[in-house]
DNA sequence: CGAGAAATAGAATATTTGTTCCAAAGCCGC
DNA sequence: GCGGCTTTGGAACAAATATTCTATTTCTCG
């Protein structure tokens, strides 16, 4: 391994020669490389044997992995970071005061809206799930041949998850996008179920395909915004989350998070 | 001088038993209450020896004031700091394994992991975000003609998140999905730029589109998880997400947090 | 001013942490 | 499969660092 002679004088240059030699790098030393870009604000604060437990190699792999980069051991890499230390705050709250204050309209100012909101969903989500509604979804969906996901615009990412989810776990499962205006109403079968998302402003083919569902006697259950939704009424198990909005946009992590809870949950059920 | 004999297990504690007792220390102690105070932040990355220096006294007077505070000496007063710089998440995934191989897991007790886990990556991304990185990726995206986003599997519900919020914006963007099979690289144009989205494992589709717009000489924005992805070397502005991961399950919060700010604030910039 | 108590500095020690080195294991081209 | 080269793991070692101890100084109060 050809050393470097010299260290690097900054956390740039630092950055830029681990993006150099990531390439060609052998198996444990591409462990140490991958685990400290990910944790590099913890090297100021953390001893060889903690970096090495927390990437699984053994703590020489780590110095080695310093001596590459053209440090003379791990305390000189350390030293970079520990006077680079920036003051990042230790209470969440004041951390996310200084974002904002970034100034209105400015980009971090923005993310720290977009984190507060997520924040918020996801602790009303803790407080207010309807355990027995939840438990029934995931009854009936485990029950289901197929499961048909649909949701469309602002609820497409969430739809498009829970087929990816539902992929990954085996569970047989179709995604209704629309694309080329097909509503694909016909591969709806005896012993399906539809999972349907939809939020304010309700799409119209969403609940046209759960209506048709409902119709033909197949189970449908509802993730949508509130009990009084249009859904609400066509679902035998409808699931609300509570989500806050930012301007014109929806944070979507409670929701998320509700969904991937479905979704692994009948993915478990099934395979009992 | 009466000791007490329980350490702070906070640093609102930590401060609040400073401020009781550092009316009645003798000069030494004193000293260090006020160097520490006004330096707490550094607290975590320096040695007895550094912070004696600082407050001009002699190491073992810092050993008596920890002591005096309650905690059994420097280490443990450091150990605070330490861990309320760095905190949470540190063995999460095994909860989450234990939790899948043990109960099973009921419906609920994953939806509180999942809770968990969005929680922890939002305030991750609070306290981690790079400004300089986003302001660039804004600037570059904002300066060009059509935006084309790209995002397979996990990645593809965050890219059509951005493809509709872009949408709304009226930012004039393409969402490379992937039917088909087709890549469309040909409606990569002058003055477009690309944004691109994937995480371990990289996509070949998403890593090969970014490379070809870099050759055409279109700048490419990534959003990633490591800035050891291979995305990183291809992008002008990489922009990475701290999010927990385990297996198929991601949560996503912080990751889509992230890309809302992005693409409001490009909205925002190209208005202007 | 002087006795006693408290505080202090610095040296001595204990402990933790970083670093080196070498034998064993893995890999590659032959 | 075999020799040479690279990589790895762990134990031995070295350095840095925290902590304790005690002689000395400094306060305090009678």
């Amino acid at each position: 391994m050809d050393e470097i002679s010299t260290a690097p004088a900054s956390i740039e240059e630092f950055r830029a020669r681990l993006a150099g030699v990531i390439d060609g790098l052998p198996r444990r030393l591409r462990q140490c490389a991958d685990h400290i870009a990910a944790n590099s604000d913890r090297i100021a604060v953390s001893t060889v044997a903690e970096l090495a437990a927390g990437a699984d190699v053994p703590p020489s792999a780590v110095m080695r992995f310093c001596q590459i980069l053209g440090f003379s051991g791990f305390s000189e890499m350390q030293r970079l970071f520990r006077e680079a230390y920036a003051p990042g705050w230790p209470d969440y709250s004041t951390r996310l005061r200084n974002l904002k204050d970034g100034g209105a309209g400015s980009p971090q100012a923005l993310l720290g809206e977009f984190i507060e909101a997520g924040r918020l969903s996801l602790e009303a989500l803790a407080k207010g799930v309807d355990e027995a509604a939840l438990a029934q979804a995931v009854a009936v969906l485990a029950a289901a041949e197929t499961v048909h996901v649909v949701g469309l615009r602002r609820a497409y990412p969430v739809a498009s998850y829970l087929a990816y989810v539902f992929d990954k776990m085996e569970v047989p499962a179709m995604l209704h996008d629309g694309v080329g205006k097909l509503d694909h109403r016909f591969a709806l079968r005896p012993g399906d179920a539809v999972l349907a998302v939809t939020f304010a402003p309700y799409s119209e083919e969403t609940l046209s395909l759960a209506a048709d569902a409902r119709q033909r006697g197949l189970p449908v259950v509802g993730l949508t915004d509130l009990l009084t939704s249009p859904l609400a009424r066509l679902a035998d198990a409808v699931l609300t989350v509570p989500e806050v909005d930012f301007g014109a946009f929806r944070s979507l992590s409670a929701t998320l998070a509700l969904a991937m809870a479905l979704a692994v949950a009948v993915g478990s059920a099934r395979e009992g």
